[in-house]
DNA sequence: CGGCATCCCCCAGGATACTG
DNA sequence: CAGTATCCTGGGGGATGCCG
């Protein structure tokens, strides 16, 4: 199961097509990274806790339009991961501090990459939707 | 445990929280890249055209589960984007043939980032999720 | 072959209210 | 403060059928 992989180049072909296995896809790197990262909250939650220890209301106001239900939810999932840890002050009020794992730190890292290439394109996609609709309302003029 | 770490610290938050800007949080990278690649079929697609131009039914049948539905959808959805390339040959029957431009070749470059990270921790986050469910079920039973 | 159109279902995620 | 619990909605996405 955990194979090395050797270069940049993988040809992931065979690992999307998922062969003739049957259950859950597990072994697919696409699916296992949409798993985690494609919700709405869990990487800006990461973002969030890479500052250093944040507590749970911190969190709330610090991610603008989570829910608290959302937040409670995406946390536990990600503590479950090893993500993120989860520490109890039995003070009263209580406190409750989360923060990330060097698991955590290294998906962020990589998510970064991913961010910056959002960054670096986004005139060019953004030119590019325009053309499109530009030319889909043309071509629907014309019929 | 509770001291402040002071690692990687790259400060996203402003981004992240928005600041005193209102509307669409076109700003916010974080958001851009979900919503290219957070789909369920986006980044498969991209990594089928990636061996060179292929035809519809090619991608049909390369990307195990997809329905023609979504696959017609997010190549729409990729095209507008400026990330796929529709050539029609106007035979009989007809011919398509999709590639990715520079630009979803970068897109990929960057996820594989991600792959390699799922690869990398995979077994790691396998344990911790087996320990959480674990322990919540003995603490559950101690209830 | 390469699509739209239509119908339908499920669940991620929001709103609101209550508690230790 | 840091959560649960409950209810409810939107839209992502599957199945099926028709068509140039």
């Amino acid at each position: 199961m955990s194979q090395r992989n050797t270069g940049v180049t993988v040809d992931v072909r065979d690992e999307v097509a998922g062969s003739g296995s049957d259950d859950g896809l597990d072994g697919c790197p696409v699916r296992e990274v949409l798993e985690r990262v494609g919700g709405k909250w869990s990487i800006q939650i990461i973002i969030a806790t890479s500052n250093g220890p944040i507590r749970f209301t911190e969190l709330e106001r610090s991610i603008e339009g989570i829910s608290r239900r959302m937040l409670t939810l995406t946390l536990r999932s990600l503590e479950r991961d090893g993500l993120l840890i989860r520490t109890v002050y039995p003070t009263v009020p209580p406190k409750v501090e989360y923060m990330v794992t060097d698991t955590a730190r290294e998906l962020y890292a990589s998510f970064l990459t991913l961010m910056d290439w959002a960054r670096r394109h986004r005139s060019t996609i953004a030119a590019a939707r325009k053309a499109y609709d530009c030319a889909a309302r043309v071509e629907l003029a014309n019929r």
